[in-house]
RNA sequence: GGGGCCGUAGUCCAACGGCAGAGGCACAGGACUUAGGAUCCUGCCAGUGUGGGUUCGAAUCCCACCGGCCCCA
């Protein structure tokens, strides 16, 4: 091409003409195909972003997510590895069931059709995805092996079916895991949970409770600390004592957990769950009625109202007295809504001096307050407010004049010896329930038969594929709609041959995507749910981007999953994903979007508007990648300048030919151009992509100005900050990045070109700055080599005519010297 | 109530304990132009939420308070 036509290229960027024109080659050239050759000998990168649930099409949140871990894969990919860089879709899950049900289909059709949106989406977003890796969790060839691990965890005794008390969200119809409910609200549509006693199925993720903690140690620093702090909270490990109490006319005795053991003598009452059967067991003949009337008003209090530490404490007496193990007191047993049935065993010692709840319902209803601690504070029955530091024991037998953590030491081994408790451990973390009474997830992988009981389906007979359910068969009914289709539900019992009926509930949609990241490694393979050989190659994931949102959910169950397949020896490692990043979302003027605030920013709109890289740019230029960006302070037509200098730059530094040395251009750009690979190399290592952004910009700069002030567009310094610029820029812009690689005589692809080495000898400078202090201000500065002596510079300084107008006379008493850029002078 | 994070120009954001400003936007001016809403150049504004402390030196470390956000109650 002449030099006339590239100007005229580049004079005019219009992004979506070299959208279209690369779009199509780049398909064509299927660049970023991951290898599984065992000889190729590249180093490994398995980048990956948190697949999308496909809702409809992509969303300016997609879009920022997407533009920082493609900016990832591809400097991976410039570097020579050799990348999994794989993209897929959560594809199980309501909103797909709501939709059929509106519009009478099959939730399968809306949910491949908005796949297929996002797909093409995606593609016209410029990532570099490994295309050949694709998959949906809603497929049966997917949720065979979700199945499959199912009855793993089955037959490890992991996957088990007790009674209780769950959430169930009214108005989705389905039971809902602890980690789904926030507030006591149904984290998907909002309504108030209500507590129902269903059987159900659970993981037995509190068995890996002190592994999840354990192996959080190598993850500092790589994952972000309040994650790690969040996961911390919600396994919520906390170190005391069970304390078995006798209840008077009962032959069994009950067990408490407390945490504090030492204040046991302190205890002036006992209180049980409301609502736990243990209650129900406690309460004497001619209390039954009582209680059966407060539990009526309890069942009717949502969790947020029971929790709130502000109301009213309830509560009503059993008739029942328990005896305090180590003084022999009676103590009144009462039923409560403070105490909830599934922390520890449901019960509690009451220490009201020393505790603010047990303290509030005290004083409520005139039980005695007796202090065990002395904590040098006011007496909590006088104040009402409990003193639970630390302080020394009083009224406590053998444990008076013992300090606090002494207590507990001394009491737990008192427990012991009289086989009266222990030293124990509780956790706030519960058993994963993993039951949903709705249609679109996998189909629990359980029969059930007269004879045999409960029967796991064969792997040979797996998958156990969904009925063709639609339309009005998915309403929900309180019952999971597969219970309606009775030529599905019955069947024949594996192992006897007679007659069974299926489990007629579906998986919680985050059993899909708690292996997913391991399929990626073999996507296709038919002996597993993946091939052993390719995960060691591939996993554990080495930079893993998501929206924080999912810093307890997703993140805790697959760490889990992986704990499990690591016992089983199909993995060898134990955590899933050794970095971490959070990106922060996209709002619009101080608010998230929604459609109710009417603030919402159509990503379509935004491309058809800018062009991609501008906003794929403005993405990562915005702020940090782990900050919130708000659309309404961000101006893409910036991005879309500097994209059009960058193409013009390129148009100009074309018209040499390429290949030439860079050694006899113009030194100063060459500093720049070295300096800027040296930075933005160690900033995109370290995740800073808006600092690196800012980088090339002043790349920008610097060759401008060396062409329009001399050395001009033929030097060879400019074509090399040229390159170097659009190698670095393909990360985040790649569309004008190929086409700035064309126009600078280079044959497609820049993805290939190679991430460009800084030279050690442009790096060096050869003169510093170095500023003079006098008193921490600065009076004067020096140009100095870079490698002189403390001594030098120390005489430097002090006859700087700045330091000796600013001493006026005065004495020296010190002198910090910190070469080669500081000195500062102390005058006495 | 407990725990954590964050407050830097009009604005989005930079700054190994060492010159508060790298970059962008906005704004103002200039050059080039028939024109500019294109392009190029130049300029502008804060002393880092407040008050203490540590230090030769604090945006950075420590404490308290104010404001905003997150997690758990």
């Amino acid at each position: 091409m002449t030099a006339a036509d590239s100007a005229e290229r580049a004079q005019h960027y219009d992004p979506r003409a070299i959208q279209e024109k690369w779009q199509a080659r780049w398909e064509a050239m299927d660049l970023f195909r991951a290898s599984d050759d065992p000889a190729d000998d590249r180093p490994r990168s398995y980048v990956l972003d948190m697949f999308p649930y496909p809702s409809g099409d992509l969303h300016m949140g997609h879009a920022e997510a997407y533009a920082v871990a493609d900016a990832m894969a591809r400097y991976f990919f410039q570097r020579g590895h050799n990348v999994l860089h794989p993209i897929g879709w959560d594809a199980f899950g309501l909103p797909a069931e709501n939709a059929a049900i509106r519009g009478n289909t099959h939730p399968a059709d809306w949910t491949y059709a908005n796949i297929e949106t996002q797909a093409a989406s995606f593609r016209r977003y410029g990532l570099s995805f490994d295309w050949s890796r694709r998959l949906h969790t809603c497929d049966p060839e997917y949720y065979r092996w979700t199945q499959w691990l199912f009855l793993r965890l089955h037959a490890r005794g992991l996957a088990y079916r007790k009674g209780g008390y769950v959430n169930w969200c009214p108005v989705d119809q389905t039971v809902l895991a602890n980690e789904q409910v926030i507030s006591g609200k149904c984290e998907r549509c909002g309504s108030e949970v209500v507590r129902r006693l269903l059987t159900q199925w659970y993981f037995k993720i509190t068995e890996y409770a002190d592994r999840l903690l354990a192996d959080m140690a190598p993850l500092e620093g790589r994952w972000p600390d309040r994650v790690l702090l969040m996961q911390r909270n919600w396994i919520g490990r906390s170190e005391g004592a069970e304390v078995k109490f006798e209840i008077e006319c009962q032959d069994e005795p009950v067990t408490v957990f407390t945490t504090r053991p030492d204040t046991l003598y302190g205890a002036t009452f006992f209180v049980v769950a409301a609502d736990s059967p243990l209650a129900g067991e406690l309460c004497a003949p001619d209390h039954q009625a009582e209680l059966a009337a407060y539990l009526a008003d309890v069942r009717k209090l949502t969790d947020i109202e029971r929790q709130a530490t502000d109301r009213e404490k309830t509560g009503v007496f059993l008739g029942r007295y328990a005896i305090n193990p180590v003084n022999g007191e009676r103590i009144p047993v009462w039923a409560a809504d403070y105490v909830l049935p599934d922390y520890g065993t449901g019960a509690i010692m009451a220490v009201p001096a020393h505790d603010q709840r047990d303290l509030d319902f005290a004083r409520k209803f005139g039980l005695p307050v007796r202090l065990v601690v002395d904590t040098g504070l006011p007496d909590p029955a006088e104040t009402g407010l409990a003193t639970p530091g630390e302080g020394s024991l009083v009224n406590s037998g053998p444990l008076d004049g013992l300090a606090k953590h002494e207590a507990i030491d001394r009491i737990t081994s008192i427990l012991a010896e009289r086989e009266l408790g222990r030293a124990a451990v509780s956790y706030r973390l519960r058993d994963w329930l993993v039951s949903r009474q709705r249609f679109w997830g996998a189909p629990i992988p359980i029969v059930y038969c007269d004879g045999c009981g409960e029967v796991p389906v064969p792997d040979e007979q797996l998958p156990v594929v969904l009925p063709d359910l639609r339309g009005q068969d998915l309403a929900p009914k309180g019952a999971s709609p597969l219970a309606a289709a009775t030529d599905w539900v019955n069947t024949q019992c594996p192992k006897c041959g007679g007659p069974a009926k299926r489990d007629t509930d579906t998986m919680d949609t985050f059993v899909d995507s708690s292996w997913y990241f391991l399929r990626y490694c073999s996507p296709g393979y038919e002996h597993g749910p993946f091939d052993p050989e390719a995960v060691r190659r591939w996993a554990p994931v080495n930079l893993y981007v998501g929206g924080v949102e999912h810093a307890i959910l997703h993140l805790l169950y697959s760490r889990f999953f992986v704990k499990v397949l690591q016992d089983m020896r199909m993995v060898d490692f134990s955590e899933p994903f050794t970095r971490l990043m959070n990106q922060g979302q996209v709002i619009n003027q101080g608010k998230s979007m929604s459609k109710s605030l009417g603030n919402g920013v159509d990503l379509g709109e935004q491309l058809a508007a800018h062009g991609v890289d501008a906003i794929r740019l403005t993405m990562v230029f915005a702020s940090p990648p782990e900050d919130d960006i708000d659309w309404a302070d961000m101006n893409p037509e910036a991005s879309v300048k500097f994209l059009g200098r960058v193409s013009r730059l390129a148009a100009e530094a074309g018209v040499t030919a390429a290949g030439q040395s860079a050694d006899t251009g113009d030194r100063e750009l060459r500093k720049v151009t070295h300096r800027t690979i040296d930075e933005v190399t160690r900033l995109v290592e370290a995740a800073r992509l808006n600092v690196a952004v800012a980088r090339l910009m002043e790349l920008s700069s610097a060759a401008r100005r060396t062409i329009d002030s001399g050395p001009g567009a033929a030097d060879p310094a400019v074509r090399e900050a040229a390159e170097t610029l659009t190698v670095l820029l393909s990360l985040f812009a790649p569309y004008t990045a190929e086409e700035c690689w064309e126009l600078l005589g280079h044959e497609p692809s820049v993805a290939m070109a190679g991430w460009p080495a800084a030279d050690p000898a442009l790096l060096v400078q050869d003169l510093v700055t170095c500023i003079v202090q006098v008193s921490g201000k600065v009076r004067d500065r020096l140009q100095v080599p870079p490698g002189i002596g403390e001594d030098e510079l120390r005489a430097l300084a002090l006859a700087a005519p700045g330091v000796d107008r600013s001493l006026d006379g005065r004495a020296v008493r010190t002198v910090i010297v910190r070469p080669p850029r500081l000195v500062n002078v102390v005058p006495a």
